[in-house]
DNA sequence: TTCGAAATTTAGATCGATCTAAATTTCGAA
DNA sequence: TTCGAAATTTAGATCGATCTAAATTTCGAA
């Protein structure tokens, strides 16, 4: 049994004069090897490598960051880490650049825009190559401008900034909330509720959009009772849907910002004694993987996460090598996953 | 509307030199200022601030870590960031170091070595301040000993590594699921299954012992085929309890090895028509928000992830403040909740 | 006014890598 | 053997902050 308190060596920190020195080259050809040039010859790369091996070696990202004025790291911002949405998304963008030997730096923004807007200096404070951001409501042109001036690439996933013309990655929300609408109609609702979300988000506006205009499409007219927002988490969705049923004219499907905000209805349902699937229609977005394991299974609209998070990796990798090009939207088109809470089965 | 590929005016980084020149103060001052030092005078501060601002200074992280030998950063490896536990950790984690200016950076490690050996390494390389580590299962000594050998100062969260005395921060798993077998056995059952999570994790082997221990303790004899592994899934523990129910003389109650595995079970049992809590009796681990929303109601044994989040942060800054302590470990208590999902309402 | 202590400011070295531009070595063709 | 091009290696400057140790300024008491 080790002892933690027991004061060990104090040793020095290896650093590449040190490897240079033992593998008798240059600081400058140490610095190759590491770096995997192919200018080197073979044999000095295995014995710098033997080097770095036997004087167990650490590479210093501090020092190179700030020579080489890049850290080989990626910022994620996202706005909530509960919502497994975003937990499964932060997966497949950290799978993705795992592999490229990016580090990604995650963090949560809670939807704060001042937590947001310190967490993007900081990461440009560590010289992070880029960033892939999730705005929280509000976000202005101003961030953006901001992030130019400081020259450090970003793509938005799943909600854009107004008024600018920049990097996205998201899915098409409008054709998502037609396709659900339309569904909701054929199984015979005329009185459809859209249900939570945070009123500023750009996802939120062009879903309800999607909504909107099929409802209208359809001879429905608009009736603003029907819509109201709420926090994106379980409690949101179920307090929410308290609301709904308390009106003189109650809906009998509600279509959900999102996943999460969906299981949170159908739990208010139940415990208002309704069964969803049976007597109230709820459709979902998102399609985490607990959708199709929650009792109903949860009809939704699915945009694969990590689909979303391959793109935004590869769009992001593409506007570091190139400034200078033209920013590229991706819309990623959406799919409806019948379930059970609908009741079409 | 904007074009993010218009070329910026190429402007180079604003230095402390810069501001020290338009503040007519050293950089060494300036510097000062930067760290909120109390030896520079009010005007002085002020001054350099103004300058700051006016030159929309950004601080350079990678350049302050190389010299200071330190960043101001921690580094948090979870296993699973879609496990909510851990998220509600995270974020916990976030906001406690948040307040003293500290950046965290996360990772998952999805349970696998190979991706903690390199996620150190990296926050290593990063300078990183301290370390806050779930372990993946197979962690060994020789990890640890890495860890002391670079002065990473670190704490273990949730699960230890045997064989060391060493930081850690987790719950009394013993006296949990002593209690969980126990209200088991009030209510009348006696063929107790454990179901689920990873075999070599230490939480897991602790919770078992307890569970064990205490059919013991009341002269059941222990039953190997009532316990088995699963991933930390739903998934894992829909599956889970498909096999229980399929032996030849089945359990009548599970205690699951966490919250989602019980979860999944609670799915698995409605898929073969029984109900949880009527049926077959539930009991999960962690507490985690969901537990309490989902419907029959989970019967957990809690351990605050916030708590558990509280407590290592605040180990890990002794730690960093004073490295030669001895080492401490953190036992939180805790405590049965009674829901639904065993039927004893 | 003078002087010493306290308060404030600073010059220059330094952290550990990479970059630039040039030097050195290797090698094949004549 | 000689020579020029290609391959390989390197010296020294540099990124932008903080550290150390010392210099300068301020200020109150005698």
């Amino acid at each position: 049994m080790k002892d933690q308190s027991q004061k060990p060596p104090m040793t020095k920190r290896v650093t590449l004069i040190d490897v240079a020195k033992d593998a008798e080259v240059s600081r400058a050809t140490a610095s190759l090897v590491l770096r995997g040039s192919p200018l080197v010859s073979k044999t000095t790369r295995e014995r710098v490598h033997a080097s770095m091996k036997k004087l167990g070696y650490v590479y210093n990202r501090a020092a190179a960051s700030l020579r080489a004025q890049k850290s080989h790291a990626i910022g994620l911002a996202v706005t909530d880490i509960t919502n497994p949405f975003f937990a499964e998304l932060a997966i497949s963008i950290e799978a993705q650049l795992d592999e490229l030997k990016y580090s990604v730096l995650m963090m949560n923004t809670s939807e704060n825009l001042e937590k947001q807007d310190h967490f993007l200096e900081a990461m440009h404070g560590y010289q992070v190559d880029g960033m892939l951001l999730c705005p929280a409501p509000g976000t202005t042109l101003e961030t953006i401008e901001q992030l130019k001036r400081w020259h450090l690439p970003c793509v938005l996933i799943t909600r854009h900034v107004p008024d600018i013309n920049y990097d996205y990655v998201g899915a098409h929300n409008i054709s998502g909330t037609t396709m659900a609408v339309n569904h909701l109609l054929e199984i015979g609702h005329r009185r459809i509720a859209f249900l939570g979300g945070p009123e500023r988000a750009s996802a939120r506006k062009e879903r309800l959009t999607g909504y909107r205009d099929t409802l209208a499409a359809n001879g429905i007219s608009f009736d603003e009772s029907l819509t109201i927002t709420s926090p994106v988490s379980r409690d949101g969705g179920f307090e929410a849907v308290k609301r709904l049923l308390k009106l003189p004219n109650p809906p009998t499907a509600a279509l959900c910002y999102n996943d999460v905000v969906a299981f949170g209805a159908m739990l208010g349902l139940q415990s208002e004694n309704r069964q969803p699937g049976k007597d109230f229609g709820i459709i979902g977005f998102d399609n985490v993987a607990d959708a199709a394991l929650v009792r109903p299974a949860l009809t939704t609209i699915s945009i694969t996460p990590s689909q979303v998070g391959e793109e935004a990796a590869k769009l992001l990798l593409e506007r570091i090598a190139e400034p200078q090009k033209p920013a590229r939207r991706v819309i990623l088109k959406p799919e409806l996953i019948i379930r059970e809470s609908c009741g079409a089965v």
